[in-house]
DNA sequence: TTTCTTTTTGACCAACTGGTCAAGTAAACG
DNA sequence: CGTTTACTTGACCAGTTGGTCAAAAAGAAA
């Protein structure tokens, strides 16, 4: 019997996953995390990937059709939790608060979960080849609409008049540095004092507190 | 006879450059920073270089030892361009112009060579595997002098109190994010509107200035 | 022109790549 | 228990990889 690809198109046949499958999926999918986000896709084999989670190749590819496929499902999940925190930007609320509290969220993503960034910054750097039309079409239409609210905000007076597409730029890179250049912030930072990510939280909690505030004339 | 390498330690032999040799040692520099930059070193092939440098792979390798000798050489050169806005920081000027005009320098190497910020990104991303060793000595010890710096200015006033590393972090990630994700500041920009560097320099100038102005008080 | 050196190449190699397949082993089910 | 299904594997394949080498083709010098 031929395994079903999760998310496929169709509605046909949910078919539950047996126990060794949902295990193996997942032994895959975290090995296959750690080698595209170190290495890229080209950079990847699939002995690494079997090998990192602990099976065959060709066991390997009996749970996924190819390279590619674990790369797409990978990058498919990321999709959605990459997008989650500026979905979450609630145009109700206090503009400032909601922008730190965005700001927070992004970086406990880089914080927890340093390998999805980096798998995401591998894809982005060599040119978003696989998901170039996502970043057009879900990224893009996201960002229109929070672009609007940060607008609004700022034509209210209630933030600093402020470039909502390189505030958003500047909130994703500022993030997203700590866990894509950590090797490099390490070697700046050594041992030299306590922990980079509160030190980091109060920075940025710092830095978008001045940009934002409303002049206070 | 053996050509000579360029940069190695030993004093001997000047050894000039032919014309030809001087010629196709530029030819594959620069399709290797083309072809690295794009894919990463584990990702690029002697075959994408040599053909993009107009060359046959056994001529390409007539000129470099090995794949990895052309990725060295490319960083080592790399490392020097990469450090010297940083280095340029002058104690003596006035703070907040100084910090800016480091931020406009970033800037404008991130616009005028995106191929050497992308091949930066890549090698920190994957771990830093070749350059880790130069990062804790020559990186390492040029933040650490001029973090002494920007702590004395802070210190005296003429610029608001502020973490020196983070300030440092959030200039070269601003500012290199335009190079190293041009591809989704274009997905998500578009047609939008004029030029992007214009306004990411606009946006910058004011998120520094507010920074570190020193409080009025 | 002749000679000597530099440059270029086609043929080649061993190791590795993504992927297949038939045959085997282990679970689950009746 | 036996049988059906799910899972695993060793052997294998064609294409690609980084790299070598002897011999041919330019260039430079005389």
């Amino acid at each position: 019997m031929k395994i079903e690809f999760i998310c496929d198109g169709d509605m046909t046949k949910p078919k539950a996953q047996t126990r060794i499958q949902t295990k193996n999926r997942a032994a895959i999918r975290e090995a296959a995390l750690d080698v595209f986000s170190t290495y890229g896709f080209r950079g990847s084999t699939l002995d690494q990937i079997a090998t990192a989670a602990g099976l065959s190749k060709p066991n390997l590819l009996y749970y996924f059709p190819s390279k590619e496929a674990i790369h797409a499902e990978l990058l498919a999940n990321l999709m959605k939790s990459w997008l989650d925190p500026l979905r979450e930007m609630n145009d109700a609320g206090e503009p400032l608060q909601e922008i730190l509290a965005y700001v927070h969220r992004k970086l406990q993503m880089s914080q927890d979960f340093p390998r999805e960034s980096r798998l995401w910054a591998n894809e982005i750097l060599q040119g978003a080849p696989r998901i170039l039309s996502l970043l057009e079409d879900d990224l893009r239409s996201l960002v229109d609409a929070k672009v609007v609210v940060i607008k609004g905000w700022s034509d209210a007076g209630r933030i600093a008049p402020v470039d909502p597409y390189h505030l958003l730029f500047s909130i994703w890179s500022l993030t997203q540095h700590y866990a894509d250049f950590d090797v490099q912030v390490q070697a700046v930072l050594a041992d030299n004092s306590g922990d980079v990510f509160d030190d980091a939280k109060d920075f940025l909690t710092t830095l978008y507190t001045k940009l934002l505030s409303p002049a206070s004339v």
